[in-house]
RNA sequence: GGGCGCAUAGCUCAACUGGCAGAGCAAUGGACUCUUAAUCCAUAGGUUGAAGGUUCGAUUCCUUCUGCGCUCACCA
């Protein structure tokens, strides 16, 4: 344990301090020489981009005879110093440049401001494009000046950042500091925004439900929610685990397309694909089946692919996966029930389940998995094929394409209709890539009493001490006594989708600021 | 929550079987007007994650704690 009561700047080593005790100074020399260290009102009127654009692979002495004017800011990232000379490398928001700072091309003034410079500065720059004699385009500074002095070290310039932790905690210096990086979350926000495009583009209304539920309302899906507590009406909350709920009765208020961006969160553990808080856009369709969303899916994962990573054909940790519909479909009790040796009408009957249950678990003796098979014998005969697909369907899935994981049991689903060709399944899908669920997906129950006693049974469950157990919605079963008409609905975790579409091995990756552990 | 692993300078990493804690980058001072990890000379920088223990002696061995990573379970 530390100090409990440390001093402002806290623990810096001997270095640190004398680097920020240093640089301190010269942000004081720029005050002497008239320059606000911390200055505004400077506006670059390019970005390193232009010059690029404007001059692309031309030699110099074409660059010469149109030097141009240029202005340009941003983060020094290197200095190569040569006493009345320096190269400096510049990142503004759409790339890096290199400037070329001349005692005899810039004032005085400016020179004295670029000897008091550090690496991590911001700085701006103007002049005229060339191009030096190892062929990089540059700008050749005329005026100089700092706009922001740091007063910290950027991390090491080879290798970077690697201290995972350090690149969660600080994500600023990962930003600065790892390659790829900025790259991957800026893929985030266009799988995002062409997400909204897609749902935009076919008549679907954005909205946003609340994130505070209480008690009664925190369902829509299996998961132990997050508490909390409204002081002023001494309220107990929880935050939301799905925004389900709540879109569908906008549905029955009549907004047959309707859809949320959102973060939800789940009380559970962390792991690569998991992360307390995540974001997740769910969209429901009045008069649609599910069906027709895999239609609608097939389209939208083909659409990401082509915007997001920019080919159908997308590698993830290694593995090329083809986005190019159609995706096969792999039925979950028949995969399931052969995997025990059942016919489907006998799984899902129960008869000779739990004989089958336990063979399987003796196949997989020491694994873990024959633990997870001997508690599905605990369980109905549709979790228990649930959970024998889990374990032997779901390693056997398509690994070259996304695929869809077809024919649930009822009892795996709560919230979604029966089918009518045979009532103990839904018409529900899951769509799997990458070695995970990306996407879930059903034709919505309506049937108030159905909904009723399907809540009824979540509340059984939840007593005999399934925690994760959804509450009694009794509003959301008044809005469906309403009516809500034939709806199919859809789940996609927008966390994993981009880690296929960037390529990244962990969620952390795709969040910026993902959970830590409190620091003492 | 279980198992395995990691923690040394601001950053990236060394340090043999327990024997004076080092290097590169970054930093500081100096030289240098075409560099791309610029180069050259010099200097400074450490509670080896924390607390205990074993030992003449611990970065190294042991215990506990903290944080992180991987993995398993739960989950999306």
């Amino acid at each position: 344990m530390r100090d409990p009561n440390p001093p402002r700047g806290d623990d810096l080593g001997a270095t640190e301090r004398e680097i920020l005790a240093h640089r301190a100074k010269k942000a004081e020399a720029l005050r002497a020489l008239g320059v606000n260290p911390y200055g505004n009102g400077h506006r670059p009127e390019h970005l390193s981009k232009d010059l690029r654009d404007r001059y692309g692979d031309a030699p110099a002495d074409e660059i010469a005879k149109d030097p141009g004017a240029w202005s340009i800011a941003g983060r020094v990232l290197a200095v190569r110093p040569f006493g009345k000379a320096a190269f400096l490398k510049i990142r503004d928001a759409a790339g890096e440049l290199q400037v070329w700072i001349k005692k005899d091309r810039v004032s005085e003034r400016d020179f004295e401001i670029y000897k008091l410079l550090d690496i991590g500065d911001i700085v701006a720059a103007q002049g005229a494009a060339t191009r030096t004699k190892t062929g990089e385009l540059t700008l050749e500074a005329t005026a100089f000046t700092i706009l922001t002095k740091s007063m910290r070290p950027l991390p090491e310039k080879w290798h970077g950042l690697s201290d995972v932790e350090q690149r969660y905690r600080q994500r600023y210096l990962d930003l600065i500091a790892t390659p790829g990086v900025r790259d991957t979350f800026v893929k985030r926000a266009r799988t995002v925004s062409t997400i909204r495009r897609f749902l935009d583009g076919r008549g679907y209304l954005e909205v946003e439900t609340p994130t505070l539920h209480k008690p009664e309302e925190a369902g829509g899906a299996a998961a132990r929610p997050f508490e909390t507590h409204h002081n002023a009406l001494d309220l107990s909350l929880k935050l939301r685990i799905a925004t389900e709920l709540h879109l569908k009765r906008l549905v029955v208020g009549g907004f047959d397309r309707v859809y949320e961006i959102g973060r939800i969160w789940r009380n559970e553990g962390i792991d690569r694909r998991h992360n307390p808080e995540f974001t997740t856009i769910e969209f429901y369709e009045a008069y649609a089946t599910a069906e027709d969303l895999m239609k609608l899916t097939e389209a939208l994962f083909h659409a990401l692919a082509l915007e997001v990573a920019g080919a159908p054909v997308v590698t993830f940790q290694g593995q090329p996966i083809d986005f190019t519909p159609p995706y096969p479909r792999v039925s979950l009790v028949e995969v399931g029930a052969r995997a025990l040796g059942l016919s489907v009408e006998d799984a899902l009957a129960g008869r000779g389940l739990a004989e089958a249950l336990a063979r399987a678990a003796a196949r997989e003796n020491e694994s873990e998995d024959a633990w997870k098979l001997e508690q599905a014998a605990k369980r109905s005969p549709g979790e228990a094929i649930a959970a024998a697909f889990e374990v032997f369907g779901e390693p056997q899935l398509p690994k070259d394409r996304p695929a869809f994981v077809v024919d649930f049991p009822l009892e795996t689903s709560p919230l979604s209709r029966r089918r009518d060709a045979d009532p103990r399944l839904v018409d529900r899908f899951e769509l799997f890539a990458g070695g995970m669920e990306c996407a879930n997906a059903f034709s919505e129950l309506n049937d108030p009493a159905d909904q009723r006693a399907r809540f009824e049974a979540q509340v059984k469950a939840r007593a005999s001490g399934d925690e994760e157990a959804m509450p009694y919605d009794e509003d959301f079963v008044r809005a469906l006594e309403h009516g809500m008409p034939p709806t199919a609905g859809e789940g996609i975790g927008i966390d994993r989708v981009t880690m296929i579409l960037t390529d990244s091995a962990s969620i952390r990756d795709v969040i910026l600021f993902p959970l830590l552990k409190t620091r003492d």
